[in-house]
RNA sequence: GACGGUGUAGCUCAGGGGUAGAGCGACGCUCUCAUAAGGCGUAAGUCGGAGGUUCAAAUCCUCCCACCGUCACCA
């Protein structure tokens, strides 16, 4: 049995309506997915909603609605979102579902008979303004950080025995040099592992929203080890011989924000080796977006709002800006200018205008069939050379999950084209009536046109469709594939080209 | 404060001992098939600062300056 590509995003946390951010990191993980089907993997795509909390809890009552009301409504806007998105999720997982509660449990449960678990009492200073607990030495003549007023608390807590952790983490760490991307974010990581680990409350008495705790009544799990469970809960653990667990599990990719990446790369791989369970491959955090340079905060008022946006420029350029402004790992900036600029330059001047122009020409001098190849000369060689090299190029990045170099590749061979052409004036051939090269030229540049646009499919995949319907040579998604790109010979002669409208107008008056 | 990173053309960044690079922007020229798009070209940097190693340093070493990140229970 050949084991799937699991992919995941974090589950969604529904005190707050989803912005850019987590349609980012929900768009990259959907890319990764398209792209590997293409490579011909099997791939099982996960994300949802993370339901529980003290936070859940005030804003429902906030609200004046019963908590389990409150969630079903807001987790409905995440997974309105996943169609608007068009991702290919293979499942989207609530943890308020009863399924995932008792894998939950059962996750706990495992925990406990080995050990792994102990009551004691969690105490520390609470800011009841901050919502937040103080270490002693964090304090500032009595107040917190922020200067509020903090109290001495105590609850009885259950306790992880993280710090055995330490020493397997670090051996883990180093036996796989790439289970952090990007690596600085990994040395950081390590540093934090190095400095020691302290066990880790695990459970909570002081509300209720939350999974109950087995053996004990009036704890609830603590949010992180209940949330991160569902990682597993959605394949169908505790059930072991579950075909789902088998073919998934061990995840290939956990992508998430570098704000939650301690989580991920230190609490899970201790819970689950704890668990006597496999570790996933690959942690990947990414970074923020800011907006105009600013914080994206409700107080500012900046939230953007991805249903918006869309609305505005399209979804395929949504997606294109989001995985091409920046390298995946680093923060980037959602500026008007920015969008404007990388859309109207890459999109719209660049492949547009090249898809438009290719068309143009072929239906114009060979009505609306495909032309046939003639004899190639050294300068269709090299574009063959070229493409060879792009698709090659192109695959190197999208496995090191370099979205924004795997696009920069394509726009490259893009460019080629327009230089090509520029340089065999095909208009020229035209009037002199040189149909052969004409013609040669003409399908080899539809051809390119194919594998470009089958190369932006898991970024873009609405133009990306239409434009290789156009072309007669899309049979579904799900016959999409990598190997397609290496062969410049893949349309079939005299085969329907349709018109299309614009792929992509420029977006200038839209965002203004 | 400790540890790590970054500082290269107006902007975003690549390069990493041997006479400074790309994309975008600006400016100029040009084809006309095309979304006033494409192609070609020009200008622009004493590669954060100061020392040092070397025949040779943006590239290695030391110090300094500036900015960023991490330093536990914050979704």
């Amino acid at each position: 049995m050949e084991k799937n590509i699991y992919i995941t995003t974090p589950i969604y946390y529904v005190n707050d309506k989803p912005h850019v951010g987590h349609a980012y990191t929900s768009i990259a993980c959907d890319s990764l997915a398209r792209f590997y089907k293409m490579l011909g993997k099997k791939v099982f795509f996960l994300t949802g909603t993370d339901e529980h909390g003290l936070k859940i809890q005030q804003s429902a009552k906030e609200k004046n609605i019963d908590t389990q009301s409150f969630v079903d409504l807001m987790s409905k806007k995440f997974h309105d979102l996943t169609s608007v998105l068009m991702l290919t999720n293979d499942d989207f997982i609530r943890t308020t579902s009863e399924k995932h509660k008792e894998g939950a449990r059962q996750f706990w449960s495992s925990l406990e008979e080995k050990g792994e678990i102990y009551l004691d009492k969690y105490s520390g200073w609470y800011s009841i303004r901050d919502e937040a607990y103080y270490q002693e030495d964090e304090l500032i003549d009595g107040k917190a950080p922020t200067g509020g007023s903090v109290d001495w608390v105590e609850e009885p807590s259950y306790f992880f025995r993280l710090s055995k952790y330490q020493k397997p983490l670090l051996d883990f760490y180093s036996k796989n040099p790439n289970f952090v991307y990007p690596q600085s974010r990994f040395n950081e990581v390590i540093k934090f592992v190095e400095r020691g680990l302290k066990d880790l409350s695990i459970s909570r008495t002081s509300f209720t929203w939350g999974v109950d705790i087995p053996s004990k009544k009036g704890h609830v799990m603590y949010v992180w080890l209940d949330a991160l469970t569902n990682y597993i809960t959605a394949l169908g653990y505790p059930d072991n011989s579950s075909e789902k667990l088998k073919k998934n599990w061990p995840a290939n990719y956990h992508i998430v924000g570098k704000d939650i990446l301690r989580f991920h790369a230190i609490y899970w791989p201790a819970f689950l080796m704890a668990a006597e369970m496999r570790l996933p491959s690959q942690i990947i955090a990414h970074g923020w977006w800011t907006v105009e340079k600013e914080k994206m905060s409700k107080s500012i008022g900046n939230v953007v709002d991805p249903i918006d946006i869309i609305d505005r420029i399209g979804l395929d350029s949504f997606r294109y800006f989001l995985l091409r402004e920046v390298p995946f790992g680093n923060d980037g900036d959602f500026s008007k200018h920015a969008i404007i600029s990388r859309i109207n330059s890459e999109l719209s001047n660049n492949i547009g205008n090249f898809i438009n122009r290719v068309y143009a020409m072929s239906t114009s001098n060979f009505g609306n069939q495909i032309p046939r190849y003639g004899q190639f000369l050294e300068s269709e060689k090299k574009i063959e050379l070229k493409i060879l090299e792009t698709v090659e190029q192109y695959k190197y990045y999208f496995l090191n999950v370099e979205f924004s170099k795997a696009l920069g590749a394509m726009i490259e061979l893009v460019s080629a084209g327009n230089k090509y052409i520029d340089t065999m004036q095909p208009w020229s051939l035209a009037k002199e009536n040189q149909t052969e090269r004409l013609s040669t030229i003409l399908r080899l540049m539809l051809e390119t046109i194919r594998i470009v646009c089958t190369m932006t499919y898991p970024i873009m995949p609405l133009a990306s469709v239409k434009v290789l319907k156009s072309l007669s040579c899309f049979d579904g998604d799900e016959n999409l594939s990598y190997e397609s790109l290496k062969n410049i010979n893949f349309l079939s002669d005299g085969s329907p080209i349709e018109k299309i409208d614009l792929l992509f107008p420029k977006i200038d008056k839209k965002l203004s």
